[in-house]
DNA sequence: TCACTACGCGCCCTCTGCTGGGCCTGT
DNA sequence: AACAGGCCCAGCAGAGGGCGCGTAGTGA
């Protein structure tokens, strides 16, 4: 892992609490806000654990105690500190709310808390300091409630950090993932206890896990270390766990006579001494490699080269199939699986997706499961990949913001059920569960429609109200739009009525549909036809002219159309606007609109009854 | 040491579907 | 004129394709 992530590392895992060496001593024991304490029994008898019941961070309280189990120096015993966490009365009200609770062994005495602890072995080795660290930081959506329950530590696999001050300790959390995966109940306090029978003087890590930054997507792991004494005859019940780490413990045994290497940075481990080394330079910011032509530089010849082919555009690794070339052949190889054999190893088990790639597989397979790992920081929305969440922060802008994000201190209230909310952009995403049927239902007839505003309209019908009143002749009208017709045609001195002509016989009408409808009837059949045809053609047109007005222009409209509402004096601006942006002569269009379309053809002396007739044409 | 290969992460893009709202059309 | 319904568009999100690049394993 290159050595700017541990940088990265090092800052988010401020948490982890320190180990405080202590005198030799046992604690009393006792049970307190969820942490579990066992009194000392001198001598290390078993090792208990129990697994942590859901309750992840959310339902953690803040106040902190510190857990001091001590040994000795002499005895290589150590004391751990370990964060506790207390949880709230509905955390502690579920069942199995039992946490990590580890037994006193011969002075060590530890009580673990929180939501998933664990523990690990680590390979043996040189005694270990006490301010030894794992910090481990994991996607938050690995772990739901249930996988905490059984402390499935198989997902640290990903993503582990050794962060060792003084020694040159490493551990393959994926080898010990074995050992560490308990199970609750009294067999796996049996196993522990028999592991601790074999592995003497081997060290235990304790591990605690808790939430990173508030915004983060992360659970930060601390794993603690200590020593502890060698154990004996301690029964196991749990056969498949004891072979497992038996098998475990003979593979680190194989892996010791192949003598391996280990990073005392991360986790990685070597065989070979190549790959070691090669690995480590990933920890250090050494990088010899020069580009003559950017000057940045690279750790390895081959990044190097690499680089520097996207400068001289050198692609080596040529598809035979089609033009595209790559810098590297593995490169190749995908494409080629993309665009010409369609090989798509990694398939899912849940439907008849495939894909060329893991990671596609991967965010694939979130869709069945409804995972949504990234949590905006300004709204509720969560996204099943980073790309998506990008894409929704572009919808934070500033109108967005105050129209979909904004708090309401008012209560609003779903349409189509009881549920509340104060954020809009909760309120639709609500609503669209209710979707696709006639869901409104009018009470006094059989009338339904899919619509809110149709049924609004709708029930006028029946109670015979007219909300919408001309300010200008109080003439009152059911729909906002026959208001608006009205207010054009009788009190908008700018107002040029739309003129659909008959190109049979040139007769004109307000409307198309009865231009349309006069002109099937006017003329032979062939006319009719005709007509028909070209009554398609003209409403596309139309349409596709108005479309092409202008935000400008629109607002200029907006302006005109609060006329309707009262406001002169911005009916008024909004006309002289008009006037002034379009001297020419209107389009009639819906509300009056003038037209980039046709400002365009204004400026070339264009008129309006020649507009009218190219529409015509 | 190098080259090949595989893997993983990230980024960007396109296609598609849904929804609300403005407006138009048929009756 | 009034009503009801549909069309169209913008905006947004879901899903997936494709590629760039860094790193690790391994054989020559």
């Amino acid at each position: 892992m290159a050595a700017t992530e541990i940088s990265v590392l090092s800052e988010q895992f401020t948490k982890i609490k320190e180990l405080e060496l202590m005198p030799e001593k046992g604690l009393k024991e006792e049970e307190k806000d969820g942490v579990c304490r066992e009194k000392d029994h001198g001598s290390p008898r078993e090792l208990e654990a129990a697994c942590t019941s859901g309750a992840l961070q959310d339902s953690v309280l803040e106040e902190e105690v510190e857990l001091v189990p001590a040994t000795s120096e002499e005895s290589e015993k150590h004391m751990l500190t370990l964060q506790t966490v207390h949880f709230t009365s509905e955390a502690v009200e579920l069942q199995d709310m039992s946490l990590l609770s580890i037994q006193q062994q011969e002075g060590v005495q530890v009580m673990v808390q929180q939501a998933g602890p664990g523990l690990l072995w680590l390979e043996e080795g040189p005694r270990q300091s006490l301010q030894q660290y794992v910090a481990i930081s994991i996607q938050q959506e690995l772990y739901s409630l249930q996988e905490m329950e059984v402390l499935q530590f198989h997902a640290l696999e990903e993503n582990v950090m050794v962060a060792s001050e003084d020694s040159k300790l490493a551990v393959s959390l994926a080898e010990s993932a074995g050992l560490i995966k308990l199970q609750e109940g009294q067999e796996k306090n049996q196993l522990l206890t028999e592991r601790l029978a074999e592995r003497t003087k081997e060290q235990l890590f304790f591990v605690e896990t808790m939430s990173g930054d508030e915004r983060s997507d992360e659970i930060v792991l601390t794993i603690s270390n200590l020593n502890v004494e060698e154990q004996e005859d301690q029964p196991t019940t749990d056969q498949a766990d004891v072979e497992k780490a038996k098998s475990t413990k003979n593979q680190r045994k194989t892996k010791g006579a192949k003598r391996t290497f280990h990073c005392d940075v991360c986790m990685f481990t070597s065989s070979r001494m190549s790959s070691f080394n090669r690995h480590m330079k990933t920890h250090t910011n050494e990088k010899p490699h020069l580009c003559h032509l950017c000057l940045k530089t690279f750790r390895t010849v081959t990044l190097l080269r690499n680089h520097v082919n996207t400068h001289t555009g050198t692609r080596p690794y040529k598809c035979n199939d089609c033009n595209m070339a790559f810098v590297t052949s593995g490169e190749l190889v995908r494409h080629r699986r993309y665009k010409h054999t369609h090989e798509k190893p990694f398939k899912c088990s849940m439907c008849k997706y495939a894909s060329v790639e893991a990671s596609k597989l991967k965010r694939h397979v979130r869709s069945h499961t409804g995972e949504r790992p990234f949590q905006c920081c300004q709204c509720s929305y969560a996204s099943r990949d980073t790309y998506k969440l990008k894409r929704h922060m572009r919808t934070h802008s500033g109108v967005h913001m105050r129209n979909l994000h904004a708090y309401s201190a008012a209560e609003l209230k779903c349409r189509y059920c009881s549920a509340v909310f104060h954020e809009r952009y909760a309120l639709i995403q609500h609503q669209k569960t209710h979707k696709n049927e006639k869901r409104f239902k009018c009470e006094h007839c059989s009338y339904a429609c899919k619509q809110e505003r149709h049924m609004t309209a709708h029930i006028r019908t029946h109670t015979g109200e007219k909300p919408f009143t001309c300010l200008s002749c109080n003439k009152c009208f059911r729909q906002k739009q026959l208001l608006n017709v009205h207010f054009r045609k009788y009190h908008d001195a700018n107002f040029i009525p739309t003129v659909y002509k008959c190109s049979k016989c040139g007769k004109g009408f307000s409307r198309w549909s009865n231009m349309h409808r006069h002109s099937e009837k006017c003329g032979s059949g062939e006319a009719k036809s005709a007509a028909s045809g070209k009554g398609k053609r003209t409403r596309k047109r139309k349409q596709t002219i108005l479309r092409e007005a202008t935000k400008g222009q629109k607002e200029a409209a907006k302006g005109w159309k609060e006329a309707a509402n009262g406001d002169e004096a911005a009916a008024e601006e909004a006309s002289a606007l008009k006037r002034e942006q379009f001297p020419g002569e209107m389009l009639p269009g819906a509300c009056g609109e003038t037209t980039a379309r046709v400002k365009e053809d204004v400026d070339e002396g264009v008129t309006c009854e020649m507009l009218l007739n190219m529409m015509d044409k």
